[in-house]
DNA sequence: CTGGCTAAGTGACTACAATCACATAATAAC
DNA sequence: GTTATTATGTGATTGTAGTCACTTAGCCAG
């Protein structure tokens, strides 16, 4: 599907560029739409191309060697993944996943790197995203080392809280939430488990569900008292 | 200390540098020695410099929010780390403890920057440097997905045998191991647990302790087995 | 409206790693 | 050489999350 300038200019990233390289950029890429489960990008493959995501969200996830799934880190509306060949021509290291039907813009990492020549700012904004990618997957790593489950679940549950929310502990709504599978992946916990930590929490008011595709969030300031270990479940 | 340009060029990233530059880079950076236990890098600050590592053995460590430690990475001597800032001039995000006494080189990251504008094939390096960082880590996350606790330390365990090692499945030997309480908080493991283990893989003369800083990997095959889960200890 | 399917809730049971509490070994410090 | 300190080894006990085996709910397609 054919891809606008304006569209690649709703990307935080993308924007400072000028008009005219948004528009070589824009006849080069392409809109891709996935269906919930979707594989938007595949591990071990040289993908050729960023998939920035316009619409819904993605999960990017790793398996073990037994088999076992992984969950690494979520994509919002706005952000891009599958960057890392940009760096060093690799392989993408992980599967990343349609966690509901998305809409995304693949950009050929060749067209990018071109851009990169003669935009300089565009390198360093890639790099600082990559600096933030490292900074994410550490305190993702330090969520793993907390013994108390129930905090560990509250913890990735304020993550998904909207900013402005997080500031000002209104109440808010997560969107297209994470099914409770997809979420113990992400915190090496067995679904039952964060299904039950959800009970909890939802018997006392905490959050409260709408459908699959909202979870009201109605007491932000106690979830925040969770996920810092200074109540318990 | 003084810094030469040998010293700096002993570095895989710096060697390609003309001689010139590298010595402008000695005359600005300083050797630092630190103790086993010594804090290099300290979170949450902003550290100036990207810390070389010449001889020994470091430790990115983080804590969860109850105090707990956790293990990021490992840094083995030819590598560098604290080098996020260089791409985001944001704090360091984590600790990085001398497991060993090491050998250290500081180099400031402004004048590296000032190299970075000269010579591009730098920022290419450190940006690849950042990749393998990102990938380290989702390996490293991976790991923690195993259900099976001794695997889990195999992989470890096999992560530190040397790469010629690791290819021919030779005998070999890990210098300056890290202790079983650094390979816990790296597994999200209890120190206890780590040494059954050890136990195990010892009584089975797999490894081989020969003081406190050389272990010998005596049936490396065996290891890459247990590593891959084709095995049960 | 009715299957079919995926997600979520829940009890019972169990395995297994954490914890505690030591003993012992190996280094480092004096 | 002797003491202090840190690392490691090991048993006993316990808590807790995983697993299993269902049930129930919610959603979408025809």
């Amino acid at each position: 599907m054919q891809v606008t300038p304006e569209l690649l200019s709703a990307f935080p990233s993308l924007k400072p560029l000028p008009p005219a390289t948004l528009s070589r950029l824009a006849q080069e890429s392409s809109v891709r739409k996935f269906a919930r489960r979707g594989v938007v990008l595949t591990a071990g493959v040289r993908e050729e191309f960023v998939c920035f995501l316009f619409e819904g969200r993605l999960q990017g996830v790793d398996f073990t060697i037994d088999g076992r799934e992984v969950g690494l880190y979520f994509v919002e509306p706005g952000d891009f993944c599958g960057e890392l060949g940009m760096f060093d021509h690799g392989p993408q290291p992980e599967f990343v996943i349609a966690l509901t039907a998305v809409v995304t813009v693949f950009v050929p990492m060749e067209s990018l790197r071109q851009v990169t020549l003669e935009h300089p700012m565009l390198l360093k904004l890639l790099g600082e995203r990559l600096a933030a990618r490292v900074r994410q997957l550490t305190r993702q790593r330090s969520l793993l080392g907390l013994p108390n489950i129930s905090q560990r679940v509250c913890c990735q549950l304020w993550l998904l809280v909207p900013d402005d929310a997080r500031q000002n502990l209104q109440a808010s709504v997560i969107n297209n939430p994470p099914t409770h599978m997809e979420i113990a992946i992400m915190l090496n916990l067995s679904r039952e488990t964060v299904s039950r930590v959800f009970q909890i929490l939802q018997t006392r008011q905490i959050v409260r569900r709408d459908g699959t595709s909202l979870l009201h969030v109605s007491d932000t300031a106690a979830l925040k008292r969770l996920a810092e270990g200074k109540e318990e479940l």
